[in-house]
Formats: C-alpha cells, structure tokens, sequence
DNA sequence: TATCGACATGTCAACTATGAAATGTCACTG
DNA sequence: CAGTGACATTTCATAGTTGACATGTCGATA
C-alpha cells in the first residue's frame, strides 16, 4: 500500500504525530500525490509500529505519541522507492478527468472550461511563485528539502497544464458552429 | 463518483460496451487521469442505466452489450464538468508520490532516482512524439479530439517531469558528503 | 474563570476498488 | 475439426478509503 510508504517517508526526514503527518497530507503532498485522513493515518501509524518500521519515541501532551522512523522501515522506504518503479501504480486524479472529458462537451463549453484551466493555473502558480520568491520556508524546517522539490513540480505542473490549456483553446474553433478539426458529438 | 462520470464522457464520445470502455482505461485516461478494471465497469454501467444516464442500444453477439449516454446522461455530464470545478477532488499518484519522497533518501540514492525518472520520462516523451508525428490516430476514430488532446497532455507532463527532474538533480549535490541546500536526514 | 479554538486520537458503517477465478462465445488457422 | 486467442461478462472475497460522530486536553484570551 502507498500509504505506509508515504508515511515512512514523512516520518524520515522528521519525527512526527500522526496529528501533524494528518496535516502534512492536506499540503502539496495531498495535492499532488496522495491523499489521506487521519482516520486512514493512525491506524496505518499503529500497523507500521507492529511491524516494527516505525516506534512512538515520544509521549506528549493531549495523548499525542510522536513517531519516528526505524532503521527497517528505512530499509523498507529505500527498497520500495528504489525498486522496480516500472509500470504505472495507481492513478486518480479527478481534476485530470475532467480536462480528459473535455473533449465530450460542445466546443463553447469546452473552451469556457479551458479558459477556467487557464486562469486558474495561472493564479495557483503565481501563488505559489510569490511564496517561493519571499524566501519563506516552503515546508516547515526539517522538511525544507522536500517542500522544495514539491514547490518546485507544483510550479512546473500548473505552467504546463497553463501552457496545455492555452494550446487547446487554440484547437478548438472560437465558432460553436465551425468544421474543423476536434469532432465532437454535440449536445443532442 | 468519479468512474461514473469517466463511463459518461467517454460514451458522450461514442457508443461502447463495458469490454470496450475497459480497454480504454488501459490507455491514457488510465495512465493520466483515473484507472478502472472490468470489474468494476459492468456494475458501474448497470447503476447508470438504471438511473437513466445510458442505455443499451444494441445486443451483439457473446451476450455484448452495446451503451450509449443519453440526453439525461448528458445533462449530467456536463453540469459535473462546468461545476465547481473548485478544490481538489481525489488525487492518488504512486509515481508522483516516489518523486515527493525522493528527499528521504541519501544523496547518492536521490539522484539515482530521478537519473531514472529523467530517462524514463526522456524516453516516454519520445515515443508519444513518435506516435503523434506519425499522423497515427492518437485515439481511435470518434474519440480523435479525446485521444489528441490526451496525448499532448500526456507529452507536456512527460516534459514538464523532465526538466523537473533535471533541476532536481542539480539541487543535489553530487557529492555524497557534500553540505549545500536540500538537507536530508541520511541513512542512518 | 468561562469559553473557544487548536490539538489529538479514536470508532464505525458505508462505500469503492482490486485481484482471482469462472464461464462461455466467436473467428481464424492448421 | 480441434485448438487458440481475442471477445465479453460475472461473482466474490478482500482490502483500502471516507465521512460522520465521539471524546477529551491544553493554552490563550475576554
């Protein structure tokens, strides 16, 4: 399962409670990666410590257990990440769907949806670019690495699905009424 | 439910039956956007007839089924595209979530990674080029404006990972035992 | 000190998805 | 005409995910 990867993978660059991973997950990890709640997180947190890949090393206030990673889960982390990485895994992204879908509306629906794309791309990257300009911290301290790198795709994902939805606009005939190329069975 | 409107956009489309639509799952909108088997295709078909959203226009020979939306499926279709649109929706990545856990690694181990990611996605960039330069039906017969748009998202993605990758590797120093930016917590 | 919001974890039923296995048809080929 | 492979659907047990609900603690502030 991907989960308990992507928790070792958390729990590897810092220790963390399963309340603070619970956060993590609604960050660009969430975003673009791989979602979770924390009704999935504990109880995924509880069967990695049986396995012994991770350990509570801390008890704090409010019940809060922190967790770490353990030599074997890292063994675990590195063998999965490193291994064969060959076909695809799971896939699922509901926002790709519904630019795949596209195609399926009349072509003035479809360029209003590409023209909502585009602007919206357009907006999250410059965010994410004003973020990233200001020096701040794109990820909490011990994890600098990786908001970096997630920063970093995030940004050139929104470019290229800007630039994809730009092109698209281009392809499809401003006239409703128009021949050319992207046929589409219209509405009724 | 999201495989509900894949079924439905990819209908709107052309006419198919569940073998069909299985098939095309195996194509980009399974490798992109969201994967579904058989198995979970035929009931979800069922459902959808019995709410009115397709129908069954024509029984072929070893029991097939032939479907198609109809005007309420329609409706449906494309309230769900031009809605909200708004926050996230599912995201479930395993590829992207191994490119988001790479800074859990050791250095070495990192720009081995995404050496990897940066050939695959070289290469898989290539030979959709290929295809698409070959005039070849990206997509075949009625779902020509489907399967064209698909495969310029698919090829902007491939480069966009690409050049990601190779600005990742050079955020990392070469160096196993070098200093610089991207602080990892190394293998034990 | 009462209250509020963030912190923190947990249960559970319902839903969704996946893999394995089964069953049978049809067209083609040797 | 036997065999093979693509076509085509179904069942089912297991596993993974989600949302609603429940419970309680701690720190700050009005």
């Amino acid at each position: 399962m991907s989960l308990s990867h992507a928790l070792l993978g958390l729990l590897a660059l810092a220790p963390a409670s399963g309340y603070e991973l619970a956060k993590e997950f609604e960050g660009d990890i969430g975003r673009y990666a791989w979602q979770a709640g924390h009704t999935g997180i504990y109880p995924e947190l509880a069967k990695l410590a049986e396995r012994g890949l991770v350990q509570v090393t801390e008890h704090g206030p409010r019940g809060r257990r922190t967790y770490d990673i353990t030599a074997a889960g890292r063994q675990e982390l590195r063998s999965w990440l490193l291994s064969p990485a060959e076909r695809g895994g799971t896939v699922r992204n509901e926002q790709v769907l519904r630019m795949f879908l596209i195609s399926a509306l009349e072509p003035a629906d479809a360029r209003r949806m590409l023209q909502g794309i585009a602007e919206r791309t357009a907006q999250d990257a410059a965010e994410l670019r004003g973020v990233l300009a200001k020096g701040a911290d794109p990820g909490r301290g011990a994890r600098a690495g990786f908001g970096l790198l997630a920063a970093e795709f995030g940004l050139r994902q929104y470019d290229a699905v800007h630039e994809w939805a730009l092109w698209a606009l281009d392809q499809i005939p401003e006239d409703a009424q128009a021949v050319a190329a992207p046929t589409v069975r219209g509405l009724v």
